[in-house]
This record gives structure tokens, sequence and C-alpha cells, in this order.
DNA sequence: AACGTTGAAATAGTTC
DNA sequence: GAACTATTTCAACGTT
């Protein structure tokens, strides 16, 4: 009779739990990405320079993917606008 | 071949220079704010006090207009109660 | 000519490569959530409120957190007072 | 008599006025730029691209000073690690 | 699907 | 040079 009440209970719980444990699981790289940086400066690494180099990457993965990003776009585009200033002047 | 050379590089340089004009003028101020606590350490008062006076004297700032958007909600709640009861009528 | 031949690419490239491993994996996690809240949402549950619910449980394990490191604290503060007295007799 | 006593204040205050002054430029400063931003945004333009040419452009400037940056040193040494890995393989 | 809003991550600046 | 603070940036979320 009341399992139409009962059974949502555990259903959602079962939602809940499952994000909680992936939730979990994020924290724990989060961290191990952390101590990877921590090591690499301790290593005297400059922590920014890796993550501009992690940034190129993974602008070059996207490119991949659309053929051309929009910063190539627009660097072309005020690049052609430069060079009419630049004969302007 | 492709639509992207509409883009209209002039309007993107026109806002990259404009902000990089802004920057160098937050750089300069922030140069004088350097400036002026040198000049103050140099006459022998405490830069750390001087901040710890400014943070003190901003927080007061933020607590008055906090009070004074709450004043506006105050407001804007009289303000929509007399609509409704003017509709009523 | 110049010293930077003489850095360990790849070292570098290990970090990097560890890096981009766990963002990997952290995108994956990521989808994971998204699956589960549209599979919640499929049987009819309310996406807003199980974050909700997430969201209170978390905060309840951040206050237990909370209190537990105010109880090191505590500890720590009669470890020191004992230390002390141990010294002093 | 109270000299010594009244006129720090009255030099603090001073100090205190000068800097809240630059504050206040620097926060009008910066909203301009904001404002810049929406502008940009309203016209359809793509406002982090526009952060990352600032960024770019940014950088070349950095580099003109100290010939070259630390970011192209470790670019080539990891260009060099995957090449040698290329080859291994 | 654009918009502002929020919360987390990153950067810069300051202090010790 | 390491930790802490404050600001800035970024991504996710809900809203319209």
């Amino acid at each position: 009779m009341t399992d139409t009440v009962e059974i949502p209970g555990t259903r959602i719980l079962s939602f809940i739990e499952r994000i909680e444990q992936i939730d979990e699981e994020l924290k724990a790289l989060n961290e191990g990405k952390k101590d990877i940086f921590s090591e690499a400066k301790g290593e005297g690494f400059d922590v920014k320079v890796l993550r501009e180099i992690l940034r190129l990457r993974k602008q070059d993965q996207d490119e991949r993917d659309e053929q051309e990003s929009l910063l190539d776009i627009y660097l072309r585009a005020i690049q052609t606008a430069e060079t009419v200033q630049a004969k302007a002047a």
C-alpha cells in the first residue's frame, strides 16, 4: 500500500548518494592536482607557466575539433586592422 | 570562402585599445598609491596601520551603502503596497 | 649560449600529462553527474530539489568538520597546557 | 604644546584621504572596463576571447623586456622531449 | 539560448 | 620565499 510513498524515498537517496560519491572523487582528484603542482613547484618549476602550457594545449585540442578558434579569427581581424592603420600613418 | 573576413577588426582593436588605455591608468594610479605609502613611511608612519585605517573606513562605507540598499528595498516594498492598494480601490 | 637547454623537458611533460590525465577524469565524472541528474529527471524527480538536498547535506558535513577542527584546537590547547605544567613541575 | 600630537593627525588624515581619492579613481576605471566589456558583448563579441587577446598582448609586451619568456623555454623543452619520445616509439 | 547570479579557482599584492 | 588576503576570472546554474 505504502510502497508508492516509501520506494521513491530510497530512489531519491540512491541518486543523492551516487552524486555524493562522485563529488568525493572530484574532490580527491582536485587535491591530486594540487599535489602535482606543489611537487612541480618544489622542483623549481613555475606553476603559472605550467598552467599556461595546459591552457595552450587545451586550446589546440579544442581547435582540432572546431577547425578554427574564435581567438584566431579575432587575432587575424585586428592584425588586418593594424596593418591598415600602419599604412594610413 | 569563410565568413571570418567579415569580423570588424577595427572594432575589436578599438575595444582592446580602450581597455589597454584604462589598464595603463590603473597601473599609474597603483604606482601613485605606492608612492604615497612610501612617503608616509619616510615620515615615520606605520604603513600597516594606515592600511588598517583604510580598511575600517571602507567597511564603514560599505555598511552605510548596505543600509541604503536596505532602505531602497523597504521603500520599494511600500511603493508596491501602495500600488496594490490603489488598484484594489 | 643560454642555460635554457638544461631545462628537463621530460619532467615538465610528465607533470603536464599527469594533470591532463586528471582533467580527463574530472571531465568524465562531471558528465557522470549530469547523467545521474538526467536520469532522476527522467523518473520525474525535481532536479532543483535534489540539488538543494545535496547542498544541505554538504552544509551539515561542513559544520561537522568545523566542529571537529574546533575540537582539535581545544585538544591542542589542553596538550599545550599539560606540557607547560610538566615543565614547571 | 600639543602640536606634536595634533599635527601628525592631520598628516595621517591627509595620507588617508589621498589614498581614498585614488581608490575612488581606481573603482571608476574598473567600472569603465566593465562597461567596455559589456558594450563589446552587446555587439556580439566574445568577452573571454577579448581577455585572451589582452593577455597575449601583455605577454608580448613583457617579453620585449625580458627577451625570452619562461613559457618559451618550457615549450621548447617539452617539444624536445616529445620529439625524443616519438622517435623512440 | 542569452542573461545575470553564484560559487569556486586563479592571480596579484602584502606581510612575515 | 612562503603564507595570507584581496581581487579578478571562470564555469555552472537557474531564469526569462
